[in-house]
DNA sequence: AGTCATCGTGTAAACGATTACACGATCATC
DNA sequence: GATGATCGTGTAATCGTTTACACGATGACT
């Protein structure tokens, strides 16, 4: 393949000045410059970025370390992530955990040795030694959507307490008492803030908080559904389960529709996190949706402030209430304005 | 960052020989081996890719070009690709092209600077003079999920021919006579080949092929609702509306939602492609779906033999109706086993 | 007219790995 | 014990860019 020198020579000039014509790094007479991009041109020349990448130090590249490209909120993410990043100048390569630490760590691996500016990682459950490595050694990082206890670094998240307690407040509005709630692991922000914020809400609706209606999943459908079944063998079954992420929501849904139960007939459901088929469901699915778009910009914004060396704060953006019917008739709360889900 | 020459340095040896040992290229003494690899670890080296694919002209990388991130079928593919790749220890670079040929050109050229060892590539509905110079550039590329006619190029994809004929004659045996389809765009041989099955299938099943039942978008759900919305504005409205992928379907449903219509008693629907949640529907959708995995793993593996410079066939999967209760009640035929829809 | 910026360009040294080639030591073979 | 194969290791060239430095030409200013 063709490279700087076959340029040059095929321009008569030195490789010096295709490179300057080509960055524009530096003032070039109009006459060479036409001549260069007319070789260029001829020869179907295509810049070696590898080589580029070795002698600036810098790949104008970004990694992103996602929990599971199979599940919706983290598409939508990577697609926002993509579209800012993209906007200015840098391209993303995704990795895909699986929530499995060892796979996460993979990817970071590999996305070091291919010398990415910086990394936007959503975490999985355990701090994984490769992950302190990074933190202390530097390398500009952002969390997403997820933080870990102990680790200095800048985080872009959605906080949804309020969201929650209005969820809270929406169900006993209706006349639930028995609430369930299916959270991610413990070891997650993600995991142990939405349990924490259901509880309190519980506490401040008057209801009373019951152990065995406190479920732990691993945002995962299987283990969605498997809660979901512990929960509806109880000798008193919750009225409403409350699903700590859209895949678990799915799990469930599988198990109440194989039981033949109806909904929010025998047992109400409402997700946290609201994806576009929610609305098809029968009957539409109550969630509480991310800003996600939103978290994709300012993760990009934060972490390309860290590759350009200055500090920069966390960042927390609220998620919102989205009543759909799935826990029984609204009544007066709906207000709901949807179109196909997709912009 | 340390370098080898670092590690070098602390082993007491050369570069040579710790690259030796990195790669075992070549056999090397216990003893100095266990010097070097205290030194890789005490100094926490990383090799530095950029310049090892430098040298070795050669990533271990393939791009993956795929038509739309939102897709589910995209990412489920995304998926499949990642994990044989990762297998045979390559990294997938992703980039979506959003269905847009300046995108798709785009990933393309990035991808093709970053020296990816090949090209897996979703076209778009154009061929562009980039494409073009692609292909008779002679770089590792296959073509996935579509063709594009007229360029010579290693295609693996599915064919629906067989279960749009079974779908035809399963609406046909329902009673239904009026049916709709919604084609994808004309240029895209996904979009052709479901459309002339679709045409064929009806004269098989003995129905009339009526002009205006043949709408056309272009594979976003936007597009699938404006044809469903044509659809039912006709004097003589379908009995059923067939959309050519799940993003339409989307659409489809969110007009006929809209409209206050009863599925399937006011209009069916069914679908090309099939995702976890077409379960979860009012009523759960019927439709085609596709060996997604198979697909990519196929894919993977013809590329690698491209790679190595060996020439590789075409590969057409079958896909196969999954009959739901979307176009009316089955009968007898149906024949679902599902569980939540992700492994 | 002499001095000095400024401008356009070229030459050659990096960047961090791999690897062809060379070289001394060890060992088996005759 | 001389010969030559084999083994472990080191030296230095190389991959395709960018860029520090140098240098001649041009033009402005005194």
């Amino acid at each position: 393949m063709a490279g700087v020198k076959d340029v040059a020579r095929l321009a008569g000039v030195s490789v010096a000045t295709v490179s300057r014509v080509l960055n524009d790094s530096a003032p070039v007479t109009e006459a060479t410059r036409v001549r260069v991009l007319a070789a260029v041109d001829e020869l179907g020349y295509r810049p070696n970025a590898v080589a580029r990448s070795l002698r600036t130090d810098t790949t104008r590249t970004i990694g992103l370390v996602i929990g599971d490209i199979l599940n919706p909120f983290f598409t939508e993410l990577a697609r926002a992530i993509e579209d800012e990043a993209r906007a200015s100048g840098y391209s993303v390569v995704i990795g895909n955990a699986d929530e499995r630490p060892e796979r996460q760590d993979h990817y970071v691996r590999t996305l070091l040795e291919q010398r990415v500016d910086g990394l936007l990682l959503c975490p999985t459950a355990q701090i994984t030694p490769l992950v302190r490595d990074v933190v202390s050694g530097g390398a500009p990082l952002v969390f997403l959507d997820r933080t870990l206890p102990g680790l200095d670094v800048p985080t872009v998240r959605a906080d949804g307490t309020a969201a929650i307690g209005a969820l809270v407040s929406h169900l006993a509005g209706l006349g639930h008492r028995r609430i369930a709630f299916v959270s991610g692991p413990a070891l997650l922000s993600t995991g142990r803030e939405r349990t924490a914020a259901f509880t309190a809400a519980l506490r401040t609706a008057g209801l009373p908080v019951r152990p065995e209606y406190l479920e732990a999943g691993d945002f995962q459908a299987a283990s969605g559904r498997a809660a979901a079944a512990r929960l509806l063998d109880l000798p008193e079954p919750p009225e409403v389960i409350v699903a700590g992420d859209n895949l678990m929501t799915l799990g469930a849904l599988d198990e109440i529709r194989a039981r033949g139960l109806a909904v929010p007939g025998d047992v109400g459901i409402a997700s946290y996190d609201d994806v576009p088929w929610f609305t098809h469901v029968d009957p539409p699915v109550t969630a509480i949706g991310q800003p996600v778009q939103e978290l994709g910009r300012r993760a990009v914004r934060a972490l390309l402030e860290r590759i350009g060396g200055r500090p920069v704060e966390p960042v927390v953006l609220d998620a919102r209430l989205v009543v759909r019917r799935s826990c029984g008739e609204p009544g007066a709360q709906g207000n709901e304005s949807e179109g196909s889900g997709r912009p």
